[in-house]
DNA sequence: GAGTGGTCTAGACCACCAC
DNA sequence: TGGTGGTCTAGACCACTCA
């Protein structure tokens, strides 16, 4: 005899499912009425952002996370639904459902959009050019939700193709969150940035925004990527996030588009 | 007393399921097996195709598409879900289930990812400039997949914010799919594009690849957009598709990024 | 064969909308 | 008041993985 006043078990209290009728009370602007599949979810986001299963591991199969929360397979089927459509867990038949992570082969350069010509080389090779503590300026402070001063790491970095610089990065980091992070520590790892950070630091990026525009090599940047100056660049400010839409990387791209371009799909 | 080897009454012959395992035969690469859901997913798309619905117009409700293909409700309701999750269909709560359309004033301009600076004005106004009949180059023809040589229309405009041109279009479409459409046509229509295509020609655009680059101006360019020759400008070149993956039109976008930037969301 | 996710069903009740 | 989509449950069986 399904009924769906019975449920909401283990629920946080404030997590408590809101009766029948939308009743009285009203306050603020939105009731926030929440289904249960998306307290669910939240709780299971809950249980990533406190570390409770680490990246690339398996999360509890869908039956004991029905038990612990007390709600029947398909509700937690449906909120890890969500979850796996946004990218924040991974589905395997047979073996279980995990954690995403930006280590692996697979899921590597998730969020380079940057695309070789047909005919160029697809890889891309990483070089170090530098990485250093400083303070962090008001328009940098502001994306990363830190204030003026703050710690902040300033990464600087190519990619590039058969040997050309392609890409020239600028990466920015808060300092309180990548505490030991060190020139050698990210000139010795191999893969992904974003793999070191989850691994090492625990920070995952699940999420980013970036602004693109075209722009105009000054001196530096023609110097770095062999270009003349005035040579049309693409600019690619990413800013991503962790868990609770927290900001913490900003990076800025500039992308020599002559033999790749930037890819995306308008669904 | 559910069980999968019941249903599958309705079904086009070719869509049956597959029975319990996947025996023999295996010929080819994929056995390509589909769920239910998907295939009742295909037969909407397909009544979509066919022009059973039309843009803006209400599909039949969950219980009688259930009626129709002789399932349950609930996998009608996955089939959907997808779609709704593509952007082909529309749900509104008590309403029904509606075909997504780029004409209502919450869908416009899907495709636009531009956005102005703060404090810039947030619309943008249109001018035609030309429309004329043209036989397809090779490069259009193979992008379009018609033949070179073939009926093609070609388009050009301007998208303006408070009078400063900021995006010159090139648009081009295969001719056969657009007959009668004239550069009045065009200037007489109020919204987008995508609008008139699908009432008038039934077009519906569903999806759609860019291709995104930093160039300079050429002199054309420069003078139409009033700006400096070798100016860096966004190139953003637009593949969209109807249902069927089939591509219908091909665009080349040049942006002034000096006041508004392409914004994109990873995830 | 046991365990995991994937599909499908059937039925209940809720929230929203229009008449 | 009746219809629509939205949520939740319970249970069956299938497909895949691994020991």
């Amino acid at each position: 005899m399904p009924s769906q006043s019975v449920p909401v078990p283990k629920l946080a209290p404030e997590a408590g499912r809101p009766a029948a009728t939308t009743a009285g009370q009203g306050a603020e602007t939105a009731p926030a009425f929440s289904p249960l599949y998306r307290q669910i979810k939240g709780l299971i986001i809950a249980g990533l952002q406190a570390g409770e299963w680490r990246a690339g591991e398996a999360i509890p199969s869908e039956m004991e996370l029905a038990a612990r929360f007390g709600v029947s397979q398909g509700t937690v089927r449906k909120a890890v639904d969500e979850m796996a459509a946004e990218n924040l867990l991974v589905r395997r038949q047979g073996k279980g459902t995990f954690v995403a992570t930006h280590a692996e082969q697979r899921q590597q350069y998730r969020f380079l959009r940057l695309t070789p010509d047909p005919g160029q080389d697809a890889g891309l090779g990483r070089q170090l050019l530098d990485c250093r503590r400083q303070r962090a300026p008001a328009w940098i402070a502001r994306e990363l939700q830190m204030r003026t001063g703050d710690a902040m790491l300033e990464v600087r970095r190519f990619l590039h193709s058969e040997g050309t610089p392609v890409v020239l990065d600028d990466i920015w980091l808060p300092g309180a969150l990548f505490k030991g992070l060190t020139t050698e520590r990210l000139r010795e790892h191999r893969g992904p940035f974003y793999g070191l950070f989850e691994t090492e630091f625990g920070v995952h990026m699940i999420r980013a925004q970036e602004k693109i525009r075209a722009v105009a090599a000054d001196e530096e940047t023609a110097a770095l990527l062999k270009l003349p100056v005035g040579t049309p660049l693409l600019s690619v400010e990413r800013l991503s996030f962790t868990y609770g839409d927290k900001p913490v990387e900003l990076r800025r791209g500039l992308y020599n588009t002559s033999h790749h371009f930037y890819r995306n799909e308008l669904n």
